[in-house]
DNA sequence: AATGGCCTCCGGACGC
DNA sequence: TGCGTCCGGAGGCCAT
């Protein structure tokens, strides 16, 4: 499930891929992917123009293109973006294609919940999604007082914080999970009842988390093993041995050690 | 106002 | 083998 980590090393790869290069052809596969448009004038806006730059804001991509247009898009569960030769065999769930040079920009997605809209430059801040997304995570303005300040008379678990897209930018499940069982912090915890080494905590590990995910899957790709401590351990605490527990918490199936991470 | 719960999209995994 | 159920990112809706 693509979460900052995962959409950071999708950027780098696109960026790699696709800066300054002209999109020659473009093939809607799968018309429901493209909310903004319908495939031909999406494929026709498209057409001819050449990638600027791209950047990744929480868990969307930015692709910026010639003449102030922006692509927008988001893997939601399953999806990808993958750059192949263009001789390359199609995955079965691909959904749309991008075509520049001898090398294509295949959009893959099987549940096919992601999607990608083409909006102006000058709509990007009031875009839904883009508009009322929360501080990055891993940029420099994001101190320990920062987010006592975000957490400051604010009611819920802090599980549910972590999950807030318009407080902190990036933060899935999984990785809320991980955190959380990083820090030694319960799921259910109010999160303004957290002390000043347990804030801290929590500070040092939003970011070192996230960071050190994204490092290791830029780098060596999804075969990485030691990524996740919590969900890929055969459910026992790497640090104490014991079983975890699997509950619901703010909605969401949520692992942890009933032992170390104690309310 | 802010929070939580539930529904929707889809298809793979899993249980009976 | 086949069928029902569960899950999830985020937006929308409703209840509290």
């Amino acid at each position: 499930v693509p979460e900052l980590p995962d959409v950071e090393t999708v950027a780098r790869r696109l960026r790699r891929a696709l800066v300054g290069q002209r999109i020659r052809r473009v093939n809607v596969l799968t018309p429901p992917t493209i909310r903004s448009h319908a495939p031909a004038s999406f494929a026709r806006r498209l057409r001819g123009r050449t990638v600027k730059s791209v950047e990744r804001r929480g868990k969307y991509l930015l692709i910026h293109l010639s003449g102030n247009l922006v692509l927008v898009a988001h893997l939601r569960m399953t999806g990808d973006f993958e750059v192949v030769a263009r001789e390359e065999n199609l995955h079965p769930s691909t959904r749309v294609i991008f075509a520049a040079n001898a090398r294509e920009v295949r959009f893959v997605d099987q549940r096919r919940f992601g999607h990608m809209d083409l909006v102006a430059q000058k709509d990007l801040s009031t875009f839904p999604g883009l508009r009322s997304l929360g501080i990055e995570p891993l940029s420099a303005e994001f101190t320990l007082s920062r987010l006592r300040e975000l957490l400051q008379d604010r009611r819920g678990s802090v599980k549910s914080v972590l999950l807030r897209q318009d407080l902190i930018a990036g933060i899935g499940n999984i990785y809320a999970d991980e955190i959380l069982w990083q820090a030694r912090l319960h799921p259910a915890r109010a999160v303004d009842t957290l002390s000043a080494p347990q804030l801290r905590r929590l500070h040092r590990q939003i970011r070192r988390v996230l960071a050190r995910a994204t490092r290791l899957l830029s780098r060596y790709g999804s075969a990485v093993g030691d990524l996740l401590e919590v969900r890929e351990r055969g459910g026992h605490c790497p640090r104490c041995g014991r079983r975890l527990a699997v509950e619901t918490t703010a909605g969401r199936t949520t692992y942890y050690c009933p032992h170390c991470q104690r309310k």
